[in-house]
DNA sequence: GCCATCTACTTGCATATTGCAAGTAGTATT
DNA sequence: AATACTACTTGCAATATGCAAGTAGATGGC
């Protein structure tokens, strides 16, 4: 743990709090794959997270309030995982990563055809993706429109190609 | 140095080359404090950044584009850096940071008066800030809406409160 | 010309973080 | 009763960070 924040700067405290390799890995896999357990997320990483970082950061992001932690009913060991309120709000942030990095790295086809269509959908669809994330991990009623089905949708269509 | 990419994600790639804890620091710094020297970097640092992190994250930079370094004219051992358009292209990224980090963390009022007007002021307000970047580091035409004094005005009048 | 100061860094070393491989205790399945 | 699955932990090596001090060359004042 760091002792103190270095500053008061808005885009410090967000550096300090998701500013390093592996946080907002763990929060787009829940939120892009809806993994929502500890095993999910270690073994369908496409970046290959190590177990003890990922239980790491599952306990500093449920401690910094960017995931909850519950017991799953099916399996007295199983944990689940679900966005909060606040990484819901992080969706406009990581459409723009995604967005920028489509641009200026060399990105895979497969692994950016979402980010293509969630900056091509622009607020509306992120507004509509937080609605349906809202339903999925904080229990509000669910929106007609399904941002997640589209995103798989397309993933798996150029999967296949 | 990292071997080798760990996924063709935009939102990996994006983290692999800024999701440190102190690269988007140094672009902010030069951005919006309009710090073009190392010795400004250094001395004019909010969060104290150490003298050789600063030096590497600077040629980090250079080296992967984000930064480019020239010699100043007046000083033969100054350097100058400036952005590129691909850290220009980072503007709405630290907006959307900054506007985050001020809902969700505990921000000064001093350092947070600019995230707040580039959030209240929008995509217009971005682009034009980054017409104005353009013409600061890349010597396109200046503009005629100067946000960067808006920013810096607005700044100083909630620190001499 | 001389010396203090400024310039962009580098160096050495202690501490913290990351990464890998293996292990663990309890739970569910066959 | 044995096997496999669950969410992790542990030990240790490699890497990154942070601090304090040092360096070589350039500039400015006298």
């Amino acid at each position: 743990m760091r002792k103190t924040r270095r500053s008061g700067c808005p885009i410090n405290l967000t550096l300090e709090m998701i500013g390093d390799r592996w946080s907002l890995i763990v929060i787009r896999d829940v939120m892009f794959g809806n993994r929502r357990h500890y095993g999910d997320l270690l073994r369908l990483s496409d970046e290959g997270i190590a177990s003890n970082i990922l239980a790491d950061r599952l306990a500093r992001l449920v401690s910094a309030g960017l995931l909850s932690r519950t017991d799953d009913p099916t399996h007295k060991q199983k944990a689940i995982y679900s966005l909060t309120e606040s990484s819901i709000q992080l969706v406009p942030l990581l459409a723009h990563m995604g967005a920028w990095g489509r641009r200026h790295t060399s990105v895979s086809r497969e692994l950016s055809i979402r980010a293509q269509l969630l900056e091509e959908g622009g607020e509306r669809m992120w507004k509509a993706f937080m609605a349906e994330l809202r339903s999925l991990h904080l229990g509000m009623p669910a929106p007609r429109r399904s941002v997640f089905a589209e995103l798989q949708k397309a993933f798996e269509s150029v999967v296949k190609q």
